[in-house]
DNA sequence: AAATTAACTGTCAACGTTGTCAGTATTTTT
DNA sequence: AAAAATACTGACAACGTTGACAGTTAATTT
């Protein structure tokens, strides 16, 4: 009733080989007669044996990695995970979830765990875990291999491969921008110092202000989280200020929305009264209203490209694959007025 | 230089116990005396000796699930996702996902092998592919513990545990929602003949104008699929009719979002104008303009308990947990107008 | 005091693979 | 014709763990 699994050995039998052989070819190795590998491979049809993971596993370095991410509910992890998962099935590797409070103390002991007890070979890791370089060192020392996806104009060390992505150019670019349109009192919304990429894009704001010589107005500038609701909170903020800025410039694109939504609130036109651009294209923004004009972050190539990296390194520990930079790109969309003066 | 991972033989060896006492220690098994069970601990905590997953693995029934989807980018995966990792934490399960696309032939290959290669134990299934019962079939004749989440008042079969949603009275209680704000001619957007869901929805819109004696208007029932460009088009459709409808019943927040989009090109308000509701509660459909009226499908909840009764049916596979029904909710916001006639 | 039970610890054989090494034919080279 | 290489196949030992079972004390019952 309860029909076991055909094993190697079950396979060995009713071809009349050895297991070892069945084994051969399984694993397409060479020498083996085309006659038998035949028969046995007609043996398999019959049985549907699949080879036992697990137990091959335990011969072979483990063709597993994990994704450590904070924010599960944010477009940037999902888009990203797509991005892991398609190449780790090119490659038939697996992919392990794990979402992570990183505030928690767990974090550590969790993927500690995870690579000590063989369950993935290698950890692509996503900001703020990526930034903690002693969390690095500490998971490199347990002989893990590691991939890291941070905000900068290059790597900030050179512990392990890593991508990283230049937020401060995008910034300034995106600000630069809005300056061409026309306009100079720009807000800033979603300034957070313990947020890699909302200080670069930050950095560019004020360097792009700097260049055209105009002068940074600290109200503008406005802290909080990289959330909707923060989004309208600030705007609404930025709004009862005696002399709002013409422009506002989320962190990203959820700051965006709730701006969207909190100038329509106040009854003022986008971008008439209020021009507004947010930060990483998720899909949303192009079906608000009006669309939002954006950067683009390219998550899901990035992430597998960190994938690729990581099975790079997995397969081949020797040598360390290239750090990789990429670039972020405006889209301007319809979310900004042009200013004639 | 390349410290090999501490196994539990070097864990007895400096402990100066056998590596079966270890083991004992390790699982937590009784008639080890504190005495040894204190230096064996202590040992472990030096060497940081972790078990390993795979070996273990060899002696025991699976403890990996798969989550098993179709449309990588919904709202509603991500959901279940994290319902299905937050039960999946809390019993020390592991999750493997699979997306896929549940048109080609290779799901079922694909499948097979996880199961047949042992690298899970169970899967969770979503429509469309929960919906295949001789898929259902041929992965419980591979001993596979399957549990499927499928809309309808009721399970279709007894294959298997299954967690169902009724999709034709939420959808019947959305349009004597709209009915009773006065509405009556009334749109239906997305119906898709192919899914279940979409059809069951249907249905209850059916049974609602019925019910309330109002003829069933061919033209105001638009087929589509459930995405934003799908609901501009539709909405466009409908809007060039003779007669458009007053209010317009969006087979999913998408739908109904690009539907928003829609009314707002043609300069209608909504919903002085059109009245326009979602279905399934999504993030971005209180982040709209105005709030979109939904109904909430609590995704992670069922997710949850789909995994919940996946892991009560591995570890007791005598014993099949019962079926389970989720109720859906109306959501009332702001997109809706009351009209006095 | 002997017999039974409880409390503890160890030995050894699995689990299903892959790697190492030793064979045996067959072909090619000297 | 002998030697060497090539093509193939199989025995056996790992890998690190758990389960079955046996052994050894110490405590309890008869």
């Amino acid at each position: 009733m309860t029909a076991k699994k055909p094993t190697i050995k079950d396979v060995a039998r009713l071809a009349g080989v050895s297991f070892k052989t069945v084994s051969r070819v399984v694993n397409n190795e060479a020498w083996v007669s085309d006659e038998i590998k035949a028969k046995v491979q007609a043996v398999i049809e019959t049985l549907n044996y699949q080879p036992n993971r697990t137990a091959r596993l335990m011969r072979t370095a483990p063709f597993s990695l994990a994704f450590v991410y904070d924010n599960p509910n944010s477009h940037y992890v999902i888009e990203m995970q797509n991005g892991i998962l398609s190449e780790c099935r090119r490659k038939g590797f697996e992919l392990v979830i794990h979402p992570t409070d990183s505030g928690s103390d767990l974090v550590r002991q969790e993927l500690s765990t995870m690579i000590g007890s063989n369950q993935v070979g290698g950890v692509i890791l996503t900001p703020p875990l990526s930034e903690n370089s002693e969390l690095v060192q500490q998971l490199l020392a347990q002989q893990a291999k590691v991939v890291r996806i941070v905000s900068g104009a290059a790597p900030p060390d050179e512990l392990c491969p890593t991508i990283y992505v230049d937020d401060e150019a995008a910034g300034r670019a995106m600000t630069e921008y809005l300056l061409a349109q026309g306009h100079s009192r720009i807000a800033f919304l979603g300034y957070r110092a313990d947020h890699r990429s909302s200080v670069g894009r930050y950095r560019g704001y004020c360097t792009a202000l700097d260049k055209a010589g105009i002068p940074l107005c600290p109200e503008l500038v406005i802290s909080g989280d990289f959330t909707f609701d923060s989004g309208v909170a600030m705007t609404e903020q930025l709004l009862a200020l005696p002399e709002p800025a013409t422009a506002l410039f989320g962190c990203n694109d959820e700051i965006a929305a709730g701006a969207l939504f909190a100038a329509r609130m106040k009854q003022l036109a986008v971008p008439a009264d209020l021009s507004i651009v947010g930060f990483e294209n998720s899909p949303f923004s192009r079906q608000t209203w009006p669309k939002l004009t954006t950067v683009h972050q390219p998550n899901a190539d990035m992430a597998a490209k960190a994938a690729a990296m990581l099975i790079a390194l997995m397969l081949e520990p020797e040598e360390q694959p290239p750090h990789c930079g990429f670039h972020l790109q405006l889209v301007v969309r319809d979310s900004v007025e042009k200013l004639t003066k």
